[in-house]
DNA sequence: TATAAATATAGATATATATCTATATAGTAA
DNA sequence: TTACTATATAGATATATATCTATATTTATA
């Protein structure tokens, strides 16, 4: 759907969810290093990481306490 | 730059301007039809087209009173 | 069990965004 | 010159967005 792919677009239409989204894509899966020089507080990278995986651009999945992100490559067509 | 990419998908993230992008992609080239069927007023297709221009996805020409849009293909790398 | 670490949730807020109406401008044609 | 057509600009506004602080939750570990 279109509006689908206006959602994708929207998600990484932002600076700091489209650093979140290549270190994701580079192999970084762990919040508590993600955060790592971005300006933004933890609740704020939660927020965006929300974005991010609203959109299936990226997926996660709780491994004790942290949550470890990786790309949705169905969502790369 | 990393903003401008951010820049990009930002302009695309909104379903009028991805249906208005797509137009200009397959040949559509003035404001008077493009607006079809998109249930905006003509005012907010401006602002749309500006926001398309600034991201440097299309380019546009005055043509008489006609303002010609073309995809920019430098962008679209 | 108490503490620490990672993350999530709630609530507030300033700013950005998309949209409108009304009006102005510029070019074309009668 | 007048009228029409396409577009632009100004100003207002409701909603969305990105951000914060404070606090809660969950899991591992001492």
């Amino acid at each position: 759907m279109n509006e689908d792919l206006a959602k994708i677009f929207k998600a990484l239409g932002d600076n700091n969810r489209l650093i979140l989204f290549k270190r994701i894509a580079d192999g970084e899966n762990c919040g508590c290093t993600l955060i790592n020089n971005l300006d933004i507080t933890q609740p704020t990278m939660t927020y965006h990481l929300n974005i991010l995986e609203e959109a299936e651009l990226i997926t996660s999945r709780k491994e004790g306490t942290w949550r470890k992100l990786s790309i949705n490559k169905d969502t790369l067509r």
